[in-house]
DNA sequence: AGGTTGCATCGACAGACATCGATACAACGA
DNA sequence: TCGTTGTATCGATGTCTGTCGATGCAACCT
């Protein structure tokens, strides 16, 4: 029953798990990416402050003044998780709205996540 | 029925999920430190040769000639993958082995995994 | 139009980090 | 005991990154 492990495979193509082959370098730095955006103890508040949110959605004028840093600071923290590709967001009318991306903590998740049989 | 969230805490008492509940300060600094020691692609696959070798352990080196790097710069990675708690290891005669630490792993896997009903 | 508010971008700066050569330490073999 | 090999630590250095104030831009309101 080794199509178990067909399962993990990614439908986009990536790198199934961590424990599953060695990374080539390639795959290594997009991941280290995504990883690296993690690797922030603001950036992490604020992905599970969107993430955690029940309409799954924030406006930034929510996140700002959560932190006892400047706004510009702020800005640029949700700008790393952006080209990461773990939140997105919308302008609708004044305010800037972030929301989680499910399926890019989804594809981390797999990733770490070591084999039932390992 | 809001004690579903019940099934989320983990048992080590650590922050269950990231769409679970904002994290607070203190949580965040602890896997920002985790996160970070894989926001690198050397540990990247530093770590996923570790995990996926067949039994478990792999001797410093081997891991050393796979990169185009010196080798204090290897010994540097593996210590911080150590000091994350990701991988532990041993000296057995001249040579020195590491093996992951699935737990640690999981852990990850499980705070990025979003709830199914999310 | 002019003022105000929310957010992003820019430029600067201090601290952190990846990398290296040199060196120290541990274990083995002759 | 001495040389050799494998690995860790040290110190230096160039680059990256988190942070800020200043500024720009977009949308709203009189």
């Amino acid at each position: 029953m080794s199509n178990q492990k067909l399962e993990i495979v990614q439908p986009d193509g990536c790198c199934g798990s961590v424990a599953a082959a060695p990374l080539d370098a390639e795959q290594a730095v997009e991941l280290a990416v995504v990883f690296k955006a993690l690797g922030d103890p603001v950036r992490l508040r604020l992905l599970s402050m969107i993430a955690s949110r029940e309409g799954g959605e924030v406006c930034v004028c929510e996140l700002t003044p959560a932190f006892e840093l400047a706004q510009p600071t702020i800005s640029h923290h949700l700008k790393l998780l952006r080209q990461a590709g773990l939140v997105d967001c919308e302008r609708r009318g004044t305010w800037v709205y972030y929301w989680a991306l499910p399926a890019a903590l989804d594809r981390l998740a797999a990733f770490l996540r070591t084999p039932v049989n390992a």
